[in-house]
DNA sequence: CTACATCGTCGAAGCGTTTCAACAGTCAGA
DNA sequence: TCTGACTGTTGAAACGCTTCGACGATGTAG
C-alpha cells in the first residue's frame, strides 16, 4: 500500500503539505503542487478512508435505509437510488446500504462512525423509528413526510398536490365520479405516507369540488382487473379513474379500455407513475410523473448541505406535472412550484 | 462519543483486555468479561469503524456495483441486492453502494481502503472490467459469467442449462418449432453474459434435437405484443415459446393467448422469472425461477470465504428448477444440482 | 531600515483501534 | 521446592491521515 508518506518522500516535501495540496485549506506555490500532483499520480496514491476518517472525524459516507418491504414499487425505489447515488457522487460522498426496517441497523452504522448522514426512505406517516433517528448525533433527511410534528428535514414527491391535480383534470373531462386505484393493501395498512397523502389530496379535491371520490387498494398483479371491476360494480357511474400502481397500470388500463371507459375519445384515466411507465401502455394515458430520480438527487442535495452545515430546508416538496397526451394538442401543463418551508 | 479508553476505565480494566472482550482472540475471565460487557452496555459504545479500519487493515464492508444501463430488469436486481446484503450481514459485512459502470469507482473503493472485497454485477460475456479488477489487491467475485479464460471467482445462475432445461419441457409437450422471446435488444447488443448463456443453451438444446429456434430481442413493455406478432408471422409454425422478458410477459402472455398459442388445454410458454411474475400472470404457466435472492447471497458467502482466506470456488452455479402449472398434477421437478468447479 | 503582515512549508500531536511482547500469577509435574 | 507451561491481563507501538502552531522567507508600510 502506498501512503502519504511515500508521496511526500517522492515529490520530497513533508507529509502535511501534501495533505494541504489534497485539501486545498492551505496555499501552495504552483511548483509544490505540481511536483506533488505528480507524485500522486506516479504512485497511483489513493488515501486511506479509515485514517482519514478518524482524523478528520468524518466518512463522507451516507447511510441509506432503503425499503425491502412489501408492496413497494422497485422501479421507484430504483430511481430513487439511482438519484441518490449520482447526486450524492457530486458532492465526493459514498452510499452505504441499509436495508434492515428495524432502526439498529441505522443505529449502528451511525454510532459506529460509518456514515455522516442518514437518508431513510419509505416513511410512514406515523413511523417508530423517528425516535431512534433523534438521538443520532448525525444528520438525518426523511424521503417522505410524516404526520404530525416535523423534527426532521423532509424531502418528497408533494403526493397531496398530485391527487388535487388529477382531480382538477378528470374533472374538467367532466367526470363526476371518480376513483382512486391505488397501492396494495400492505401498503395502506401502514400507512406508507405517499399513499396517505395522495388519498387525502385526491379526497379533499373531491370534496372541494362536490364529487364522488373512493380509495382502492389494489394488488400489484393482473388481480388488479378485478379490482377494476368490483369498483365498477359497486358505483356503475364512476367514469374518471386515478391509478396510482405501476405493476398493475397496465392491467387497470386494458380493462378499462375493454369496459369502454377509457378511450382516446373518451378518456377517464390518470396514471400516476414515472414517465416510461405511462409511456410503455398500448395507448395514450394522460399522467402525473413521479420524478423518482429527482426526489433522490433533491434529498442527496439536502443533505449534503446539511452535512455541510447550512440550514435544513425543513419540508421540501417537489411539485407535480400534469402531461396530457388524450386530447390533440399534446401539451404539458406545469404546476405553479411548490416549495414550502416549516 | 464513548471510546474503548472510557469503557474500559469504567469496567476498571485497560484497553486491550475491552478490545479482546470484543473480538475473542484471547482468553478472558468470565468476570472480567462481564464487567466490561456491561461497561459496553451502560456506556452505549460502538467502535469507531475507521478507527478500526485502519489498526486492523479491513473494513468489514463489501463494495456492491449494481447495473443501472437500460434493459436490465429491475426487480431481479432489487432481489439480488437484498440477497447480498441479507447474506452479508449475517456474515458481519457491509454493503457500499457502487453504480458508475465505469469501474473507476471500483478502483477507487478498493484503492483507498473502503471496502474489503468487490462484487459485480452485470457481466458482460467479454467484460472491460474484469482488466481493472484483476490489478486490485481486495478480492472479487463476479455475478455473471464471462466467456474465455475466468480469472475471477463467479456466481450465477445456470442460464445455459436453463435453456436446455426450458427446450426439454416444450419438446415433451409435442412442440417442434421454438421461439425465445428474450432480453431488449441493448441488453443483446452488449452480451450481457446470461442473456448470451440462456441463449446459447436454448439453441444448443434446440439443435440436439434436431428442432428448430429462434431467439428474438423483446422491448419491456407493451410493445412486446408487436415483437410476438412479428415472430409469428415469420413463421406461423412457431408453438413453442420461452420468455424471458418479466415485464413483457404480461404483454405475450395475453398475446399469446389471444392468438390461441396458448391455454391450459395447450400450453405454449415455459417462462424464466422470478416465481411472484410467473404467479401474476392472469392464467397457468409453466416456468423457471429466477432464484435472484438465492444468488445474491450464495456470492455474498462466496466472497466473505474469499475474504476470510477460503479457497474461492471457481465457478459457482444454481441450479434450475422447472415448475409446472399447466397439467392437472402440480408438481415441481427437481433439476439435478449443477454445481462445477472451473 | 525597522516592524509587521503574509505566504509557503514543516514537525508533531492527536484521532480510536488492534495486536505484539511481556509480565504477574496459578498450577501441575518432577 | 523448583521449573516450566499456561492463563489472564497489560503497556505501548503501530495504523495513515488531518490540522494546529511555529518558523523562516518575502513583501509592505511607516
Amino acid at each position: 500500500m502506498v501512503t502519504i508518506a511515500d508521496v511526500a518522500e517522492e515529490a520530497g516535501v513533508s507529509i502535511s503539505t501534501v495533505s494541504y495540496v489534497m485539501s486545498g485549506k492551505r496555499t501552495i506555490s504552483p511548483t509544490t503542487r505540481q511536483r506533488v500532483e505528480r507524485a500522486i499520480a506516479t504512485l497511483g496514491f489513493s488515501p486511506h478512508a479509515g485514517a482519514r476518517s478518524l482524523a478528520s472525524r468524518s466518512t463522507n459516507v451516507i447511510g441509506l435505509q432503503i425499503p425491502l418491504r412489501s408492496g413497494v414499487d422497485v422501479h421507484v425505489v430504483m430511481e430513487v437510488v439511482t438519484g441518490v447515488v449520482a447526486q450524492a457522487r457530486t458532492h465526493g460522498y459514498d452510499i452505504l446500504l441499509l436495508t434492515s426496517d428495524d432502526p439498529r441497523g441505522m443505529e449502528r452504522a451511525a454510532k459506529g462512525s460509518m456514515v455522516d448522514a442518514l437518508l431513510v426512505m419509505d416513511i410512514e406517516s406515523d413511523d417508530p423509528r423517528i425516535g431512534v433517528l433523534t438521538h443520532l448525533e448525525q444528520p438525518t433527511v426523511l424521503i417522505g413526510l410524516p404526520e404530525g410534528r416535523r423534527t426532521m428535514p423532509c424531502v418528497d414527491f408533494d403526493f397531496e398536490e398530485a391527487g388535487w391535480l388529477a382531480v382538477d383534470r378528470l374533472l374538467a373531462q367532466g367526470h363526476r365520479r371518480l376513483a382512486l386505484i391505488g397501492s396494495p393493501a400492505e401498503v395502506l395498512a401502514r400507512h406508507t405516507s405517499y399513499a396517505d397523502r395522495l388519498a387525502r389530496g385526491f379526497l379533499a379535491a373531491c370534496a372541494a369540488a362536490n364529487v364522488v371520490g373512493s380509495v382502492h387498494a389494489c394488488p400489484s398483479s393482473a388481480d388488479a382487473t378485478a379490482v377494476v371491476d368490483e369498483v365498477v360494480a359497486a358505483d356503475p357511474q364512476v367514469t374518471g379513474f386515478l391509478v396510482h400502481n405501476e405493476s398493475a397500470l397496465p392491467h387497470v388500463f386494458a380493462r378499462l379500455v375493454e369496459t369502454g371507459k377509457h378511450s382516446s375519445a373518451k378518456p377517464g384515466i390518470v396514471a400516476l407513475c414515472p414517465e416510461d411507465v405511462a409511456l410503455s401502455v398500448p395507448g395514450p394515458v394522460d399522467s402525473i410523473a413521479v420524478p423518482a430520480e429527482a426526489i433522490g438527487s433533491a434529498a442527496a442535495d439536502v443533505i449534503c448541505d446539511m452535512i455541510a452545515g447550512e440550514t435544513p430546508p425543513g419540508v421540501r416538496l417537489i411539485a407535480p406535472t400534469l402531461t396530457v397526451r388524450t386530447s390533440t394538442d399534446i401539451v404539458a401543463t406545469k404546476h405553479p412550484s411548490t416549495t414550502r418551508a416549516t
